[in-house]
Order: structure tokens, then sequence, then C-alpha cells
DNA sequence: AGAGGTTACGGGCAGCGTAAGGATC
DNA sequence: GATCCTTACGCTGCCCGTAACCTCT
């Protein structure tokens, strides 16, 4: 019985499959079923019920699952007061909004670096639904997305908020001077992909206007950049993003009185058993982006 | 930072001593200095200061020993909760006062064997005070012993009573009638070993007598009875190990009025993380005794 | 000089990955 | 028949024990 069986015990009793339990160990099947088998000679008990297609652990094994839980627990607890950072040795599987990589992740990724000089990321770009569903289904380990993620097993902490703004080239003379939305909209809009909340936001804002108006989407929060910065349209974004093409004046921001709601930015993981140092680096990011 | 190196940081930590460390886990010392090591590069941290003839644990060490000795005492309970006790796969000393040989011990092992058949006993009989000394250097695991054993590291329960009487051979004649103390003192006593607690108890007893009574001592038990059966002298010990002697009417009870105390056999154990074994079994022992 | 910890080296075994086999829906 | 777990097998790497070395009292 040693952490690593324990480990792999939880995830198959936790996931009901060995295949993704493996998966998630970034390890084979047969390796997974030997761990188990092994353990389950050791105790002399079985601990898994292989009888249905999707496996559970028996009664014994619903024992184990929160003991063990509960000593890996403690276990990276001991880790993270004994152990020095310089030897945390891992890979951490992150998922961020665009957003953030164009404002404080590098920041967050040099402060990191610094203080766990050993640990490895997997930095993972994507709108906050595709994260949302990976971190679910466990296949990163922390996300900095927008919003709270729904769902009992997820922890999370609130990091920055970022306002929105109309940003617009400054050939399109709109800015200097107060703005009504309805001039603004003249000029198409640019902003988020369709499945995320600031564009659900937009839409329901604009929903009185007639004739609609046009609305583009980016999945590329720099493509948005770019079309704005071309004139294509009135960008909607967060002018922290472009604060070098404002400040060099490639970019302006339109004053319009109406107001969006701000983006919150949150950090999530899941409250699994390997989660402690996503939690530890959750409170990096909030020192980062707090500045 | 598995339970092996945990455990091997335990006992190291607290006997301040590789080599210690190493006999207590039937190992080699270099296998211990290996472990430390790998611990000490997997933390990145000094766990040990090994400046000194007698190591000790550096601070973080000492961090270390609290969490390492709770994991390892919760692990031990959850092998014991889940895991069967056919599956239990160790070697545990036990040391045994002689008294205990000839009463319930047989039915101990017996149960024992029934119950964790994978389990070695290992059986050292000896008097108390040595006893007491091999488990306070952790050279054995469980003893069972006459009365409790002082110092703070140890746990213990108590097993059963045994009254103490005058045994003697029926030609002595001192059988089948109310006889006074002085008249039994008359023929020599022979007893447990001089640095028992029965002995001194006798000798105070007896300390008033002129001449002084005659007493023979014996660090086998079994030879006590022997010089008893042969009328060397009167037996002062448990009528229990003598069941089927005193069946067989080759000794009797002598009937004197002045008691001694009883002798209370207890359990005791290191309060030591690798400690549960020994509780679940003294927790048998108590059954059997009390049969 | 002796006791105690470290380093070096060779053998054994556990654990992993690849590949083939069997059971269940 | 497709999916999922088990079994078989070869390999790598860790861990242990033996032995020689270093250090402190």
């Amino acid at each position: 019985m040693d952490f690593r069986s324990l480990e792999v015990f939880v995830w198959v009793a936790t996931l009901g499959s060995f295949r993704g339990a493996a998966a998630k160990l970034n390890t084979t099947q047969p390796a997974v079923s030997q761990r188990i088998a092994q353990l389950e000679a050791d105790l002399g008990v079985q601990l898994i019920d292989r009888s249905r297609r999707a496996v559970a652990p028996t009664a014994r094994g619903r024992l184990l699952l929160t003991g063990a839980e509960r000593l890996l627990r403690l276990s990276a607890e001991l880790r993270a007061e004994v152990g020095s950072r310089e030897a945390v040795k891992a890979t951490l599987r992150l998922g961020v909004s665009e957003t953030i990589v164009h404002t404080w992740l590098p920041r967050f990724i040099e402060r990191v670096s610094g203080e766990y000089p050993k640990l490895a990321i997997a930095i993972e770009v994507d709108i906050t639904p595709v994260l949302a569903e990976r971190l679910a289904a466990h296949e990163i380990d922390l996300a900095f997305l927008l919003g709270p993620v729904v769902g009992p097993a997820t922890r999370k902490m609130t990091l920055c908020r970022f306002p929105l703004a109309f940003l617009a080239s400054p050939a399109l003379g709109l800015c200097g001077r107060p703005v009504g939305l309805a001039e603004v909209v003249r000029v198409p809009l640019v902003t988020f992909s369709r499945r995320t909340a600031p564009y659900a936001a937009l839409a329901e804002r604009l929903a009185g206007f007639d004739p609609r108006p046009r609305v583009h989407a980016s999945a590329s929060l720099a493509t948005v950049l770019r079309m704005a910065l071309d004139g294509i349209g009135i960008a909607l974004a967060p002018p922290a993003i472009a604060e070098r093409e404002i400040a060099a004046g490639r970019l302006g921001i339109v004053e319009v009185e109406e107001s969006l709601p701000d983006l919150a930015y949150t950090a999530s993981w899941p409250a699994a058993p390997d989660g402690f140092l996503a939690e530890a680096l959750a409170k990096l990011a909030l020192e980062e982006a707090g500045r």
C-alpha cells in the first residue's frame, strides 16, 4: 500500500473507469489494472466491482476511498509544509482565457518559474466553456477563466475584474468626445466568441436596435484587436489587453455612457486530492493579477 | 515520498541513529542512509543534522516527523479498517513472562494463527524487567508481563490477574488443613527470580522472621515447579501454572491465611507509529486471558 | 582505534509499456 | 462488434546488501 497505488485507486473509484484513470494519470490502462490488483492482493479484499460496464468500488472500496483521499491530502499538505518549492517536480496543465494571456499571464509564468523552477506548466488557451468542460473532465488541473465554474467538485478564487470598453481606431473619429451607443453601432462591433458571456451580454444590450447592429465574433482576441486596428470594426474588449496600442495612439477608448458589466476572472480547480498545487498557484495568480 | 521512507525517517529521528533505525527495521545501515538521502533530495530540504555523533532532525525534520507519524498512523488504521486479517503479513516480536507461557499463551497463539494466518510471531520468554528494557529499546513490539511498564512512550492494557499460592508436594504434609506462615517457612520457599516483583513482595513479608527463611529463586518457572514436585521446597507461584500437577495430586495448595498480592499481568507496547498491530493483538490476548 | 555515516558496485525484483486474449453490452 | 478489463512478456530502473572509504571522538 503506497501513495501511488492509493492515488490510482482513488481515480478509478472516482471516475468509474480504469481507462479514465490511466488517462488522468498519464499512464496505460494495464498499469492501472496491475496496481489495483496488487492493492487488492495486499489488503486481501476486493475493492472494485468489475462485473458491470461502469466499474464501481465495493463496500470495502468505499471505506478505502475516503481514507485514501484523506491520506493523499495530508501527504500533499506535508510536502507543501516541509518541502522546498525548488523541489516541486510535476507537470501542471493550465487552461487560460485569452484575455489573461494578454495581460498578466507572462508575469504569472515568470513568478511561477522563479518559485517552482522544476514545475512544468502546460498551457492551453481556449474560451471559457471549453476550459470548464476540460476542467470537469480532469483534463486540465487549473483554469483562469471568466466567471465561476458551476459544479460541486470545483473550488474557485476570484482573481481580477476587467472593465469592458469600446476600442476604436482614431481614424473612425469616435474618440475624445461623449458618444451614444446608437452612434457606435453604426460601425460593426468585434468581440469575443459567440459562446462567451460577454457576447451574450452585448447581444442582450443590442436587442432593441433596428437595424440590428452587425457584431463580428472571433475566438481569437488578438484577431479582435487586429480588426479594430484595421478599422474593420469597434472592439468590445478590456482595454487592459491593448495597453500598448492605446498608449501609442493606434486605438482609443470610445466614451460611451452606458456601461457593460465588468469581466470577473476566477481561478478554478477540481476539489481532487491532487488539487493542493493548483491552489498554491491560484494564490500566486491572485497576487500577480492584483497588480 | 513513500510510506517506507517516512517510516525509516521516523525511526532515524526518534532513535537519533541510522544504525539503530536499520536494526529496528531489519535492514542495513546503508539502506537507511540511502532512503534518508533520497527523501531529502525529494523534498529539497535537509532533514537530519549529521554534524554530531548523535544525529538529530533539523527544524524542517521535526515538522516532517510529526506529519509522518500521523500519516503512518492513519495508514495503519486504514489497513486495519479495510484490509482482511488474512492478508496481514508481518513479523511481530512478542515478549512474554513465563507464567503466561504456562497458562493461556498456547490458546493465544492458536487464536492469532487463526485470525492472522500470515503473521509470524517471534516469541521471547524472559523475566519482566528484561522484557521492559527490550520494549523500551524497541527490540520487541509487544510484551505480556507483570505490572505496568513505566515510561511515557508505552501504552498498556490490563490482561489478567493470577492469585499467588504456596504449592507443596503432598509428601510434606502441609496440605488439607489451615497452616500458619511460620510453619510454612520451615521449608525453603522457591519462587520467581530475584529481580521480580513477587520476589520483592515475598522478601518484605518475610522480613520479621528469625531465623531468616530460606528462599530459592529461579529464573525458570518450570524449574520452580520441578523443585516443588521433588519436595525441595514450597513453590510460591500462581496455581494456574500447575493445574495438571494439582489435578493429579502431585502438588497441593497450602492453606495459608495471609495472602500475598495478586499478580496483575498487562500487555505493553511502544506508542510508536507501528503499534497498531500490537494493540490489535493485545485485544485478542485480553479475550483469551479472560477465559 | 573504533564507532558511525557515506560512497561504490552488483544482483534481484517490482513496475511500466506493448501486444494479445477474454468478457460484457 | 465495439468497448473495456485482464493476461503475457520483455525491459528499464529502483532498491537492497556487501564492501571499501571517510570522519569524528
